[in-house]
DNA sequence: ATTATCTATAGATCTATAGATAATGC
DNA sequence: ATTATCTATAGATCTATAGATAATGC
């Protein structure tokens, strides 16, 4: 019981912390890429020195890394499953709504996670993380373009393309919107899809 | 004369090695990123020790990256006007021939280089090449799109998002050829291609 | 007492410069 | 003589650790 109440309010502390610190290491890395953010910059928007942040994360920076990216593929995976029950059977439903989720969570630069930030760690975190990024991104994603295959509403694609493809037009998105200044993601991504569906349809 | 013998001469040797220094920290800047690249990894490429690097670029690393964007825009711009030349007026053919284009030329990082390569140089560079990204490769392939809604061929889509999916899918094409081992690039571009323009189609 | 920060600093790495040295072409 | 490399090294930055100090909760 002592035991109880202590790792309880020990625990909500720490994980109220720790959440900020994860946040905070999340935005920057999704947003600069893993080697270009310093220890500094993530202490800096804590408003923290460099040094404080290593009693949160005693792994040192290639492991908070880590810790970020399993925290948010499992988020995502979480989100993309979300967002195919709320959208139903519907491909083009399913489509917008899996934007919808990833749009909703700032952008997610997946390619250079794959193809810049990941090859920079050391070997066994860089396959394990490539490997759970596949299972938690591109595997769920494939699958409902093997459904509607399936069930014969777009003809056989590559899936696992249009996955990445997918995955790849969010960032594309998130640009597109920045450099169109106000533009509305959820127009682009809704206009996006209906090219994307209309140009799997059978023929 | 003897000004332009010995500035042909001087110029082809150093013309050549010139070449080679930028297509060195080409190859690594476009598949790793800009900070992830140390000059210690170029000069390596190059059999060279680092500060022999700097009798070739003196004005560094940075210099060095904004010559090697510089050069690898214009071989772009260019290699998309051919591909569009050799092409023709259809537009599937000319999405072809683009992507083509792009897969011979290695990854590209399209999105990574707007989004965190860019970013991390000092202002004026920056901007400058951030407009000179968007005069090179966004305006040729909106002009594409732009030229097909016009005649009819497709119905007006956000040709700006057009031309950045176009881009970004020149990379996750590379990634999807990378993960499937030794998928063949030219089939996922032209399964990919037909989507888009089938997905384009007046309705 | 525990929790969360700080200062100070070590050690590694990275960019860049200075000056010496080898190779090449007249 | 010119061209292209090298060694040595300065200075900046970055990651990480040690130990002191302040704040918080019993």
């Amino acid at each position: 019981m002592t035991t109880r109440s202590r790792s309880r309010k020990k625990g909500k502390g720490a994980e109220d912390a720790r959440e900020r610190v994860l946040q905070a290491a999340e935005e920057l890395f999704n947003e600069f890429g893993y080697t270009s953010v310093t220890v500094q910059d993530i202490a800096r928007k804590l408003g923290i020195k460099a040094a404080s942040l290593y009693y949160h994360a005693p792994g040192g920076k290639e492991e908070l890394f880590v810790m970020v990216l399993e925290r948010s593929l499992a988020r995502h995976k979480q989100g993309v499953d979300d967002a195919i029950a709320r959208a139903g059977t519907d491909l083009r439903d399913r489509c917008r709504e899996i934007i919808g989720w990833f749009l909703s969570q700032g952008p997610l630069g997946f390619l250079r996670l794959l193809m810049s930030d990941l090859p920079g760690l050391e070997g066994d975190n860089a396959t394990r993380l490539k490997q759970l990024a596949e299972d938690s991104l591109i595997q769920p994603l494939c699958r409902i373009f093997e459904e509607a295959a399936e069930s014969g509403n777009i003809r056989t694609a590559q899936p696992r393309l249009m996955a990445s493809s997918l995955l790849s037009m969010v960032d594309g998105i998130w640009y597109a919107a920045t450099i169109q200044g106000n533009a509305d993601t959820e127009e682009l991504a809704s206009g996006y899809v209906d090219v994307l569906i209309d140009g799997l349809r059978p023929r």
